[in-house]
DNA sequence: ATTTTTGTTAAGGTTAGGTTAAACGGGAAA
DNA sequence: TTTCCCGTTTAACCTAACCTTAACAAAAAT
């Protein structure tokens, strides 16, 4: 039922202050990535994709107003919070100027600030239509929908895929006639490598080689120790 | 470039205040209508189209809880902005929890109260363009007639639809053929993502599903962890 | 020959979803 | 006020979907 966690941006320079906010955001239920100064939090920034940017205002180095102005420049859209020290009117205007989405006035009430990112992200739900990673493949006389999750063959019904054979057959036809390195999967996938997960990647081979079975020229190679590759013949061969 | 001006429901009991307020926002080119209690303010709003909505906590007859859960019946999008006597944590909560978009504690600034109407509708703007004012719809046989909440099958007497029977089915059709999540459905439609708000949610399906049948063409599938998806199969299949 | 890796099928356990019916609660009607 | 109606939530029960683990066979490597 769980589909994935938000992802929290929270740049605030009291290490404290910001290790217990961490924990009290993951207590309930989000990822958070902390950096302890803006220069760190812009780098973080750039290097992942985030839900929600929490940012103090005052900190060393680069404030956050500065940091809201360069995130705003790479990124239009994540909402931004600011924490001001206290109800500092032109701090409030200046965060607004910057792109901010709302602040909170420290010290502030840990179960408003999470009402507020419920609000704000509801808000956002709606406009959450275009991250368009790559979701269709030819494979052979398959067509697999990757986000609708089945594998088409010729005009036969669609054949439904669960989570674990759709994202394993998506790997696999990512790296199309090359190797697809195990220790990939079970990072991407399966979250751990260890005996058991790489057997139950295995069974996962196996049906997947009963749905490719009615294309003979597509078929799923071992390459021992190292992993699998999907193959598609080429006509005529 | 600017058409119109954005048009304002404010509704709040003190008339000094009131006035005051009023007065204000018009300098700033707001259009603002003024409702002396919560009765009064839901017939104004009820009569017209407002772009934000501006409501005092504490009114006598109706408070501003009860009349933010009324108006988000009648229009799940407008943004709601309350004041708050003071800081009262439960207030907050209870707003947030009634539909809010945001809370001022009084006494404010009132050029934080602008800069935050010029961030909720700039972020409202960006909303907007998709999916807000769409109400009538094709689904195979079906019509959907959204803001009536009737479902017509063919010449058929129209089908009378519940609130969320309707919202629900409307989100659908709004992605047919694609998927649906869950997580969007609950989010826009029940304001909450948990259990309880996911059985309810399911058990809509059911009763949507059941209207369908009368027609072989359209179905609701389940993608399992996901979502639904609304498919109208094509003639000759 | 022995160990390690992979192929395959089936059993077991867990969670999500399908469906129906009863409980709840607010507003309308009596 | 009390009663009734209706939309919605909660409960209950059942099936389907999914994933892991076990078991055993086959292939490959040592």
């Amino acid at each position: 039922m769980e589909t994935e966690n938000k992802k929290i941006l929270l740049v605030e320079d009291d290490p404290n202050f910001g290790i217990v906010l961490k924990d009290y955001l993951q207590m309930n239920d989000f990822d958070v990535v902390l950096a302890k100064n803006g220069m760190e939090g812009f780098e973080k920034f750039k290097k992942d994709n985030y839900d929600v940017c929490i940012l103090d205002v005052m900190m060393p180095y680069k404030d956050g107003f500065t940091l809201a102005k360069e995130i705003r420049e790479k990124n239009e859209n994540v909402p931004i919070v600011f924490l001001t020290a206290k109800t500092m009117k032109e701090d409030v205007l200046k965060g607004y100027k910057a792109g901010a989405d709302d602040y909170l006035n420290k010290p502030f009430d840990s179960e408003v600030l999470l009402m507020k990112l419920k609000a704000i992200l509801q808000r956002k739900a709606s406009n959450t239509l275009a991250d368009s990673k790559q979701f269709e493949f030819k494979i052979g006389n398959f067509h697999l929908n990757s986000k609708l999750r089945f594998l088409k063959y010729k005009e036969e019904e669609p054949i439904k895929l669960s989570p674990k054979e759709n994202e394993l057959l998506r790997l696999l036809a990512l790296h199309e006639n090359d190797l697809m390195p195990r220790e990939l999967a079970l990072t991407k996938i399966w979250r751990d490598d260890n005996y058991f997960t790489s057997r139950s990647m295995d069974v996962y081979i196996a049906k997947l080689r009963k749905y490719l079975k009615r294309d003979d020229i597509v078929e799923i190679l071992n390459i021992h120790g190292e992993g699998f590759r999907l193959v598609v013949k080429v006509e005529g061969e």
